[in-house]
DNA sequence: GTCTATATACGGATAGAC
DNA sequence: GTCTATCCGTATATAGAC
């Protein structure tokens, strides 16, 4: 699999998006009309993740976000309760939607060692596909109520797991070098999270997703599949 | 070398630090006792970083700050024009010592080898030693001036140039596998960067500096020491 | 050198008109 | 559904006493 392809699935689970994220906070949101409050929350999600992650949540002033999303404080409002929580539905949301993609295309893979190259690809396409949730769910877990907090981290362990579990499956059936699960899954998920955390690095270098990703299942691979010292 | 060694050559650099400190800033700080100024310096630091590291620093008031530090707000701004000037002066100090370490440590070595294993260590003790301002300058580049901001990019991508060189010295001699080394270099950062800023990952894994060290190294040279596929 | 008290601006949030 | 006008708290920064 490359970018191209991951985009075509991708692109399908997005057209629905706001129609669920509407649905699911139903009860927050005062406005009604449903073609109306999906417009809105695209506008509302694209302006947040494009402010805040120029300068931060926090600066980011309902000002400076009124003008973005060309809706005035007052219409904002009934959107969600607060600032705050305008916060945790970003993330929330967002969460569920990357963790229902990475399951769907994970799981039915057999063979370890194609699925730990199916497992590095798919994060790295998906962050990319949404880079800009991806560095701000990073950038602004300082920032979360404790109960997102505490989600997020979750989150963090559960994919760190992921990596983990394929590993060991791959030394049972010794595919792969005996080492310590749990710190290779630590040291994958660094890799991964670099592309999307040090974007303004590899436009420089004009390195392409794909090539990073090739890079990565290389380096992982030859850490893996070789005699240990 | 391991953590233990390390620590006690950078011990003595840390006790002139507020001194040399002191005495780049001279001209900004209104207070003229040395020994006043070494010791308030000293709280004021350690308090920024403590409270930053907690919520960010635009988030940290200057009220909070004050009742940190045990200096009220108006003795706080006769060592500092303005709260962005904090920010650099804390910055600005960092860098210069952080690169003086790596430097000093780095240079005097020959063989590639050798060398990539001690800038891979010396990165991750220094990083384990100075943790708070290492997480400080990651998290807070967004909020720095234009200028800190470009000088924080020149330094990731010096200590880049830093492995690069030393992978491209040992590609040259035959001791490692040809591969880029920009690419390596980008890697090998990615992964040095997850210790001081995965920090409560580790803590909770019981993962020691020197062990993190050892996978670093192991993971690294299992790259660059085998027959490229 | 350090404190307290305060000037001044800007933040999030809401009420009520349209 | 959306807007404008405004409330009120809290932010940074400073002036002047000690």
């Amino acid at each position: 699999m490359n970018y191209q392809d991951f985009q075509q699935t991708i692109d399908i689970s997005k057209d629905h998006l706001y129609r669920e994220i509407y649905l699911a906070n139903r009860d927050q949101i005062q406005v009604k009309k449903e073609k109306t409050v999906i417009r809105n929350l695209s506008r509302i999600f694209n302006a947040a993740l494009k402010i805040s992650n120029e300068k931060g949540f926090q600066a980011m002033s309902m000002r400076d976000f009124s003008k973005e999303t060309g809706l005035s404080m007052g219409a904002l409002y009934s959107y969600f309760a607060s600032k705050d929580e305008l916060l945790d539905m970003l993330l929330r949301q967002g969460r569920q939607l990357v963790m229902r993609i990475l399951r769907q295309h994970i799981q039915p893979i057999g063979d370890p060692v194609v699925k730990l190259e199916t497992a590095i690809r798919i994060h790295i396409y998906l962050s990319e596909a949404l880079q800009p949730w991806f560095y701000f769910s990073f950038m602004e877990a300082k920032n979360m109520s404790p109960s997102e907090k505490e989600k997020t981290v979750a989150s963090e362990l559960y994919t760190d797991q992921i990596f983990a579990d394929i590993l060991l499956e791959g030394q049972a059936a010794g595919q792969f070098t005996p080492r310590d699960p749990q710190q290779s899954a630590g040291g994958i998920k660094a890799l991964l999270q670099d592309w999307y955390v040090k974007r303004w690095k590899y436009a420089k270098r004009k390195t392409g997703v794909d090539q990073y990703a090739d890079f990565i299942v290389e380096f992982v691979m030859a850490y893996h599949r070789t005699p240990s010292t």
